[in-house]
DNA sequence: TCGAATTTGTGCGTATGTATC
DNA sequence: GGATACATACGCACAAATTCG
């Protein structure tokens, strides 16, 4: 049986004192220096053995202070019929889902007319270059930005309408707004990915550089007819995602 | 402006070219001897450039032979009432997500008589230590293992039942064989969630080291009462999740 | 079959820059 | 300012796996 190589072993003992809880959310790794005594190998080795944590998202580097174990703490989006057919009442499912977590969920927008580019097109079953309004969103969670979203909807379904302009009017969410002019939203199709976080995701959503990114692909449709599609991400690692699909 | 480290330099530079099709699946990177001199860096520099790709698991190192560009086609999972509700010439959902991908599935099982630990004890909402069936899976797509599964039922409700023993009755899948003794399912729940392979998963999966799965928690409920719950585990970035949700 | 060349994997030592305390 | 810590980088060495004549 092959020993596994040190860089392996002492990832995986620093693996585990995070697991157990030893070394808990906001807490700092031995240093360098301190690892390097305590097992008796060089720097390069610490390096690789704390470049296999950071590549997993559990820990941190900071320059000049320490690496540090990350908040994995996780919440949950929740998807599910019931919280998509809202009323009157309703707060957005990224405001409840906030609130579950004991959280305050705000956001910020902004909407835009736009033409469909090729991918959009096939997703809203439009023409390439169709006229579509964009909406970029940046959700964020106790101030801090969780959450990244841009929003498609085809104008020729919207314009003129009072729900063109996605957040001015009352009605909240898409189930909703179609609803009120006369739009039956009666299916979603989610399609969940996972890939590295480009730069621009690291910068907006206040990432460690190279982590991992949940992407959604998600589609309302009326009908067999989309009406509105959106590309979601969300930081791997910090967020479970939950689907409740009815039977029958 | 401060310019980018030298081997976050060239990991995109590598990156870009493998998602331009450029290097192709399957195709050889240049040599790190070969990088050295292109980019007239030392060995350390290229290793960590490459060591960031093999951490976005789009390339492979073989010890010997050289850095590979991974196959990123995606396997679609998909998860939606329809294909759950299986009638009498039903295949598994796994089967039909193999065809759709024009490859062959198969997969190996392993079912016996256990307790239920804490976890499954409350995922079942039955006391711990209670007996269930436990049935590990092994999913195999053109016989390259691409899953994962371990599932649980409660004795309680299937003991003595012609369903017992997962796979050995006619019906198939976990609605089917529940309508077979009379519990209609109503509903699925799935929490998806990511995390790095465990060197059990990467032996099973035939992973390459440190490299990321989805985990699905799912669990099957008839009139509130939990009958089947499952862990799935998806190699990451192989697989596409899908869900569809009917509305109202 | 064998051995040499190549390539990656693992590891040591050192040096400089820069952020933090 | 000084000490400490991490980030980046150079050069070297040997092992293990693979490739190929």
């Amino acid at each position: 049986m092959p020993t596994p190589p040190a860089y392996l072993t002492i990832a995986a003992d620093l693996r585990a004192a995070i697991l157990s809880g030893e070394l808990s959310a906001g807490s700092k790794l031995p240093s360098e220096s301190g690892l390097m005594r305590q097992y008796d190998v060089s720097r390069t080795v610490v390096k690789w053995a704390v470049a296999v944590l950071k590549g997993e998202g559990i820990v941190e580097g900071r320059a000049g202070s320490g690496v540090y174990v990350r908040d994995t703490t996780r919440l949950v989006r929740h998807a599910r019929a019931r919280d998509l057919r809202t009323g009157d009442d309703a707060t957005s499912p990224f405001a409840r889902d906030a609130a579950r977590a004991g959280q305050h969920g705000t956001w910020e927008h902004d909407s835009r007319h736009s033409k469909a580019d090729e991918r959009i097109a096939a997703r809203l079953a439009v023409e390439p270059g169709s006229p579509v309004m964009r909406t970029t969103y940046r959700f964020l969670a106790d101030d801090e930005p969780i959450q990244l979203s841009t929003s498609y909807e085809p104008l020729a379904l919207t314009a003129g309408t009072p729900v063109e302009w996605p957040e001015e009017g009352a009605a909240v969410g898409v189930v909703a707004r179609m609803d009120a002019i006369g739009v039956r939203v009666d299916e979603v199709v989610e399609r969940v990915s996972l890939r590295a976080a480009t730069t621009e995701e690291v910068d907006a959503l206040d990432l460690p550089a190279r982590t991992f990114v949940h992407t959604i692909e998600r589609t309302y449709t009326a009908g067999g007819t989309p009406v509105e599609t959106a590309d979601i991400v969300l930081p791997g690692g910090r967020y479970d995602l939950v689907y409740r699909i009815p039977i029958d």
